[in-house]
DNA sequence: TATAGTGTTATCGG
DNA sequence: ACCGATAACACTAT
């Protein structure tokens, strides 16, 4: 589920519910989750701290950590990455939930989740979960977030510019590129590409300057549409990437290939090879 | 049973 | 060393 835009959901529920509160216990025992650190270290490193801040830069977050009682140190950042299947869950004493529902079951305690991979609990109880079914998300300390390009939602002209200024790849393949913008996965591509009308197979050196503003925007508008709605499913052509589909704006048959590795789909008329 | 999937990254060849 | 393509990762749903 995540592209930014669910993340960004995620880093929300963390603001409200995770911030100042005592951390007691950290489950840390996945270690293909957690590494690569060895089970204990997280608990080790963050035990009798707060999370202080949560952070986002495209699909990544991390938590600053509170300095111990006795020490005016503030600890490691926390990184959290939800992979493809990974959310975030805040389940109170009582079994109160805000998200992630879905993977609780009956017979299970409060904060139990079927699939929990990492968890922070606090001094009353309430935890903090890592649900992800796939195990691709990751969680360690002092996650290497300078190596990320800008922000999708908050990338400038200038810096769109440069994304696409050099090289010979599928414009695809470069919006999915995480060092060149961070926060686009392959649905939130797709839409980009279908709103901005350009097939994504294009290599990104021969665009036209004119084609590159409407990929900018394109990308500006379906963010902010994505958020707005709660996710990259509630954009327009989403529903559309499937068999025997057809374009919503002009009725011509949805095409597919694989673009930059990943399952593509596009309107044969409106989004021609040049 | 076989395949695809909202992501990342190590590895390989040019 | 840079750029792009591909496989692998873990697990579920169809």
């Amino acid at each position: 589920m995540p592209e930014l835009p669910e993340v960004d959901s995620a880093r929300a529920v963390i603001e409200r519910h995770g911030l100042d509160r005592l951390i007691v216990d950290v489950d840390d025992t996945d270690s293909y989750v957690c590494r690569p650190h060895a089970p204990g270290d997280i608990h080790a490193a963050l035990v009798d701290r707060t999370l202080s801040a949560v952070h986002r830069v495209g699909k990544s977050m991390w938590c600053d950590t509170s300095a111990l009682a006795d020490s005016a140190i503030a600890g490691p950042a926390l990184g959290i990455h939800l992979g493809m299947s990974g959310k975030i869950v805040i389940a109170d004493p009582d079994g109160a939930e805000i998200d992630g529902g879905d993977y609780w079951e009956r017979g299970r305690a409060a904060g139990d989740y079927r699939y929990s991979r990492f968890a922070l609990t606090f001094a009353d109880g309430g935890r903090l979960v890592l649900v992800d079914p796939r195990r691709l998300g990751r969680v360690r300390l002092d996650p290497p977030v300078e190596r990320l390009g800008p922000d999708a939602a908050t990338i400038t002209a200038a810096q769109f510019r440069a994304v696409l200024a050099r090289g010979t790849a599928p414009i695809k393949a470069r919006l999915l590129d995480q060092h060149a913008i961070a926060g686009i996965g392959n649905l939130l591509a797709d839409e980009i590409l279908w709103q901005a009308r350009l097939n994504p197979a294009r290599p990104v050196g021969e665009l036209a300057p004119d084609e590159v503003k409407a990929l900018a925007r394109a990308t500006r508008t379906a963010i902010a549409a994505a958020v707005r709605g709660g996710g990259v499913h509630t954009l327009p052509v989403i529903p559309f990437r499937q068999a025997g589909a057809t374009c919503p704006r002009d009725g011509a048959p949805m095409a597919r290939s694989t673009v930059g590795g990943r399952t593509s789909w596009w309107c044969e008329r409106e989004q021609p090879l040049p």
